[in-house]
DNA sequence: CTTCACTCTAGCGGAGAGGTAGGAACAACT
DNA sequence: AGTTGTTCCTACCTCTCCGCTAGAGTGAAG
């Protein structure tokens, strides 16, 4: 399972991700009150995305966070890895943090190491894939199908 | 990331599969030594694997546990639901256990759900796809390999 | 009736999750 | 220069769960 940090970060970036078209500065309180995050807890957060290299920030009035790069080309795999570490089951399965597990005998005849490497590739190429760009177009159009759906009264 | 719990079931379910042929039992003090796990924390694995319906268990001379169903039909995946709950990252995006997000506002609205559910089918079809019999056959299949690339002295 | 195994309850040390508090540093504006 | 609004840093708290062990109880076989 996600950690909550985890989840508050991917919702965190998606709202600085709608903000990113003016290149603007959003303070934590504001991301903490649009995403529904503890603000303290999320300052946490913010500055582990920033050490990860996902987001900047500046002080004073008008300061705030933002994200660094498009958010068409930020997986929600980056946002999870930059906050709960690893997707893989094992460290042995990890791609980008591979490690022998501390109490595997022997790597060479690990008999689980070749699934749990099967299982991680199949969900990496999905996080990998969905971008915060990506999500919120999709969020838009699932808006626009609804409204089809629920068209105002009168019609 | 699978508990260590979790990774000694594998262990151990494996080692009860491959003794699987004769319908035998095998005691704990067994499995801990060739599944290399601590042998009092590998009873109370065994015990969740029998309350799961994975695993039965005899008392007395010549009793210990073995495997219910055969090795073929028991997946990956059931033996890591078994002991650490769900595959997916998030409750709402289980299939086997769904649940709404303890701190979604709204889980029609959530803009996460989708990716996370695409990512756990993902995983989950190549964990239950996997059985027990068929980590045992890959193997058995690559120490043949071994044994060829590695000929016998003298040839 | 002993022996060998599982079974059950209890507990324990450590790590990590999920926060919170308070203040220092810094930037902008007046 | 001073005020204000923000990030940044350090420390701390509580609680749960992980990983593991001890020891007594229970059932089955010989």
């Amino acid at each position: 399972m996600l950690t909550s940090r985890a989840k508050y970060a991917l919702r965190a970036t998606l709202t600085l991700a709608e903000h990113h078209a003016d290149r603007g500065w959003t303070s934590a309180g504001d991301i903490a009150e649009s995403a529904d995050v503890p603000k303290k807890f999320l300052e946490a957060i913010l500055t582990q995305l920033r050490d990860q290299g996902l987001v900047e920030s500046r002080r004073g009035p008008a300061g705030g966070h933002r994200l660094i790069a498009d958010p068409a080309t930020v997986s929600v795999a980056d946002v999870i890895r930059s906050i709960d570490g690893p997707l893989a089951m094992t460290p042995c399965a990890s791609a980008t943090a591979f490690r022998a597990c501390d109490d595997c005998a022997d790597i060479e005849t690990c008999r689980l190491r070749f699934v749990m490497r099967a299982a991680r590739d199949a969900a990496a190429a999905v996080l990998e894939q969905c971008s915060l760009g990506d999500i919120l177009a999709r969020a838009a159009a699932s808006m626009r199908r609804a409204h089809e759906l629920v068209p105002p009264l009168g019609l």
